[in-house]
DNA sequence: GTGTGCATGTAAGGAGTTACATGATTGC
DNA sequence: GCAATCATGTAACTCCTTACATGCACAC
């Protein structure tokens, strides 16, 4: 059977205490969608083929007549998670930067509206920060199982500060080019 | 006629002197891979349907038995692309980061553990870094039109500065979790 | 009683990748 | 002569998203 970054996403939030395919969701949504995005209609198939690999045991845990699934971990499930923890092999890491791309071909611009463009792009970074308090990596701690981790905050942590250095690094180039402008 | 990133990006290219899908893409590998991947089998299409549409027109470049295409900016194609630089609309950043991800699930990790994967992951960066400098996204500027273009430049500097940026933080708190483990 | 959230799934389609197929030129 | 690079394309497949389809429970 293979395992793919989606198996491990849910293998990780039901190790975490997220019981259900919507609950995943919803911890993934506010805990790593923001460097592993995911959809419910990835969730449930994949939920499906753990189950039928003997990774994760499937039971009802329905409440009057709403029907609800509630999975947990087999000790496969376990070990598979562990390891692949532990192992060094991963995906590279790829990012999709429409932003960055056009700063790439900003030479097209002339200098004035290059500012214009890099003030806006300064601006959706703050925006981005503010969203992060929002209630995002902070509360996956909470929407899976509070107190027993500590990562989702940390990862909180470096995403804000990287935001901040990365509005910072903006505004300095930015102050840069005004100066040009200003010749 | 709808565009796409890649089309923006193949605009790009061909504005600033890549003429050939082969070098479109060679430009792209040093030059955008980092935030925007690209490969031949989306360039050559995307050429023809760029093309077809009015943005770019395709010469005959060929040398002896070889064949080569030579295309060239419409003035349509250049408006399409200075407005798409000018527009504030973009698609949202999206990050797959399976090493992140992993951060995200330490805590199934015993301390030690943590502290072996970390350390991993701050010497993958190291060597990102210096694979920047094997002349990716500053030789890019040579690859296309050398000296008219600041910005590859600028987003080279960004990204070292970045890469840094997270070295230094993930060190920090590698100390912190060694300053736990002695306790 | 109505909207919001909880809950599970499927279908269709889009974007992008790897692999395949072919051939010329250039430098060693 | 042979390997690496230049050069153009197509086919098959994978991954992932959006949209569809359905229904219960709870709070206002």
């Amino acid at each position: 059977m293979k395992l793919r970054t989606i198996s491990f996403l849910i293998l990780g939030m039901v190790r975490f205490g997220a019981t259900s395919g919507y609950a995943i969701k919803k911890a993934a949504d506010a805990g790593t969608s923001a460097f592993w995005p995911t959809s419910l209609a990835q969730v449930y198939p994949e939920l499906a083929r753990l189950t039928e690999g003997g990774l994760l045991i499937r039971h009802d845990d329905s409440k009057g007549g709403r029907s609800r699934a509630a999975y947990e971990l087999t000790e496969a499930g376990e070990e598979a998670l562990l390891a692949w923890l532990r192992s060094p092999v991963e995906t590279p890491l790829q990012m999709r930067s429409e932003g960055m791309l056009r700063g790439f071909f900003a030479d097209a611009l002339p200098k004035e509206e290059q500012l214009v463009v890099l003030r806006r792009q300064q601006e959706r970074i703050r925006e981005v920060k503010e969203h992060l308090f929002d209630g995002d990596l902070r509360a996956a701690a909470k929407a899976i199982d509070a107190g027993e981790m500590r990562y989702p905050i940390v990862l909180g942590d470096f995403g804000e500060a990287a935001l901040d250095f990365t509005y910072e690094w903006m505004g300095q180039f930015a102050e840069q080019l005004e100066a040009e402008l200003s010749d």
